[in-house]
DNA sequence: CGAAAAGTTTGCTTAAATAGAAACTTTTTA
DNA sequence: TAAAAAGTTTCTATTTAAGCAAACTTTTCG
């Protein structure tokens, strides 16, 4: 029998809502916070840093790094103190408006 | 008499602090939100809508938006929530790391 | 294996972001 | 130049992010 394949998006309609849909939109924001979550672990690991090495860095015990990182979500500000203590340079590339230099 | 000039950056040092001062930290943070509020601003004018449309399309009153857009700091889930309505692609580029599609 | 290090979770407090209503100021336009 | 539209500010409430201490789990390494 023939087996329907679907791409992540038809997935994701089917399977959590179609866009525009309040459950969807919440998807969605949380899949930000996993991924701008793990952009900061990686940029840490990048360097060899432990949580509790880069939390000294910036002021705050590795239980607050931990959580960032696995982030329910996160402010600019804190997101900007620890790419800043780390010396990442991250630029926010806005599809026709424009690149914005952010931390 | 001979006149000094100075650069943006010492001019902060001078004028802030040098980095790594908490008041300096405290500045630049306040630039970083400053500078989110606009790209969102901009690209809602880019889009040719007013506060208050871009309200509805996303589920708040334009006072909201205008405090958004003049930035006391935001979370990523509000940005995200903005962009996507107004179908801004935006990638975080980390330099070395690598780049994230956000929102 | 077993101890040390690294990371995570829980319970709690404080600070701040989100939000609306309403009054207000600035800008646009008929 | 008035009225309308757009944007901002103030006041208030609610929610949630930030933060720590301490207990806990997982990983690393001698």
């Amino acid at each position: 029998m023939a087996m329907k394949f679907y791409t992540e998006e038809e997935a994701l309609d089917k399977v959590i809502g179609t866009k525009e849909t309040a459950e969807r939109i919440e998807f969605d924001a949380q899949m930000d916070e996993f991924l701008i979550g793990e952009a900061i672990r990686q940029a840490r690991k990048a360097r060899n840093l432990t949580q509790e090495e880069q939390g000294e860095m910036v002021g705050v015990k590795k239980a607050q790094i931990c959580k960032i990182e696995n982030g329910n979500n996160v402010t600019f500000q804190t997101v900007s103190k620890l790419f800043r203590a780390m010396n990442v340079k991250a630029m926010l590339d806005l599809n026709g408006i424009g690149r914005v230099a952010l931390f």
